[in-house]
RNA sequence: GGCCCUAUCGUCUAGUGGCUAGGACACAGCCUUCUCAAGGCUGGAACAGGAGUUCGAUUCUCCUUAGGGCUACCA
């Protein structure tokens, strides 16, 4: 049989972390066995779904590649008719029952069943109203529609977790719509899971509980339930659910502060689960090779940012000049990207230092435009001022009779060195590099010569001169 | 409170009835070196506790403890 899994978000907030690895492990099974892989958007909450944010999950899809079947994407709001007709058959079957009661009593019922000790769970008193007296009501009254939860106990084999159990009784008549055209999402999910056909349920832990009343709604409606697997939850550094107090959990976020759509897919495929050798960089025909339901972790991960930031800066030491100066295009000023050579030149030198795109603009920074800087930063260690000006003037003149041409960092680092050899490295190399980056840090100086080519580093050699004169 | 889930380095994790308990991130040191990165090498660092089963438990069972999830006319 042919495996469907599904990825189910309500649209009511930015796609998160969380959601984001719940979407990969499904697109991740589906690969892996060759099944398909559905979107559905579960909008049944009218106050809270937003377009907004239904296109923002559909972003952060794209983004991590994680396609789904366009054919058989689907909202549950234009569903109506499918949960009408099935709540009409429930309805008529008597599986189901009209409750008035108001959200106050229900209120005022659960504070005194918790104060008890008791389980909160609803008394039954509209249970047995019978139709007339709904019908009769059902006019001038509010209703919502119930289940009659039989009790009994309910247990399932959950991929990840093995054999769990629930009781019913505990459970009650849950509310399972708020009229004929308001499903709520226990009913919504357990119809089109069904009519969708899907084989995996693969969600997050905090779906356990519902699935006992789901699997309640799918014997009461004669419906065989899917396999479920339930996925250990993303952790905060608190050992919480991961919230925004910690660490950003919109995913479009990480793009935005530089971060790569494969690193993004790499780290959440290691969060819940891993291969069986000791691999932790896998690209995404890896990930599918190697995934497996079996293998997901049972305890909840904590979500590590430094660890995503490694394995950002490992894809982008993978990328190719050209392939990261596309990317990097939005992170930089125009004009940098518009002098495309010299971008592309610089992106080489920086590649292996970046850890962010974002990191790139200030790191870069001083190609474009050296920052003012305190000539006493010229001096390596305790050099006079003499001595300075002296080496530097030597490098100078010797930069100044090297052919400007494609061989000009070689030809001049060759020249530079023999400087070295006579006067010492960090005597000469360290006024230089600072001379052409202004800064205590950056990469080496012949690695900035090839960026900005004979004609600037002259400029610049020639400014620190000036500064110590 | 009730129900359910979980428990190996700080973090992500591998693993087994007998191993010097492995890897990765982070951290420290060294090498390289004009600085910073990158890279290479090395190091510190874990089986929550208690019973039981067993010749032997980190591994199997039970209890305790700790953490988490759910407990909506949200999903």
């Amino acid at each position: 049989m042919e495996v469907r899994v599904r990825f189910a978000p309500s649209p009511t907030g930015f796609f998160n972390l969380g959601n984001a690895r719940t979407a990969l492990f499904n697109w991740l099974y589906a690969k892996h066995v060759g099944g398909k892989f559905l979107l559905r958007i579960e909008d049944t909450d009218k106050e809270r779904s937003k377009k907004e944010y239904e296109k923002n999950i559909i972003e952060g899809l794209e983004w991590l590649g994680l396609e789904w079947d366009k054919k058989e994407f689907s909202r549950q709001s234009e569903r109506l008719d499918v949960y009408e007709k099935y709540l009409t058959k429930l309805l008529k079957e008597d599986k189901v029952y009209y409750c008035f009661c108001t959200a106050e009593e229900l209120e005022f019922e659960r504070q005194a069943q918790l104060t008890q000790g008791l389980p909160p769970k609803y008394s039954g008193r509209c249970r047995n109203l019978g139709e007339e007296e709904a019908n009769k009501r059902l006019k001038s009254e509010r209703a919502v529609i119930r289940l009659k939860m039989p009790e009994k106990t309910i247990s399932f084999n959950d991929v990840v977790r093995g054999r769990v159990e629930f009781n019913t009784a505990l459970i009650g008549d849950i509310i399972i719509a708020k009229n004929l055209r308001d499903p709520l999402y226990n009913f919504s999910v357990v119809v089109d899971d069904h009519e969708m056909k899907i084989t995996h349920v693969i969600r997050g832990e905090d779906h356990l509980s519902n699935t006992p009343k789901q699997i309640a709604l799918y014997e009461i409606m004669g419906f065989e339930h899917p396999i479920f697997a339930h996925l250990p939850l993303l952790l905060g550094p608190d050992k919480k659910k991961l919230s925004k107090r910690f660490a950003d959990v919109a995913l479009m976020d990480y793009k935005k502060s530089g971060f790569l759509a494969d690193a993004m897919v790499n780290f959440l495929g290691l969060l819940g689960w891993h291969p069986q050798e000791d691999r932790e960089v896998l690209n995404r025909e890896e990930l599918v090779a190697e995934f497996e339901l079996k293998r997901v972790q049972k305890g909840g991960a904590v979500f590590n940012p430094e660890k995503l930031e490694w394995l950002n800066a490992h894809y982008i030491k993978l990328l190719k000049v050209d392939e990261l100066a596309e990317l990097l295009k939005d992170y930089v000023p125009k004009d940098w990207s518009a002098k495309k050579d010299l971008f592309k030149r610089i992106i080489a030198v920086e590649k292996d230092r970046t850890r962010k795109l974002s990191d790139f603009k200030n790191s870069a920074q001083f190609f474009f435009e050296v920052p003012d800087y305190d000539k006493k930063m010229l001096a390596w260690k305790n050099t006079e001022g003499d001595k300075i000006i002296n080496n530097l003037k030597l490098v100078l003149n010797v930069v100044q009779g090297v052919d400007d041409d494609e061989s000009f960092r070689t030809n001049a680092e060759r020249e530079i060195m023999l400087v070295t050899n006579k006067e010492g490295r960090g005597e000469v190399l360290w006024p230089l590099r600072v001379a052409l980056s202004g800064r205590e840090n950056s990469p080496g100086p012949f690695e900035i010569i090839q960026a900005i080519g004979k004609e600037e580093t002259v400029k610049r050699i020639e400014n620190a001169i000036k500064k110590l004169s």
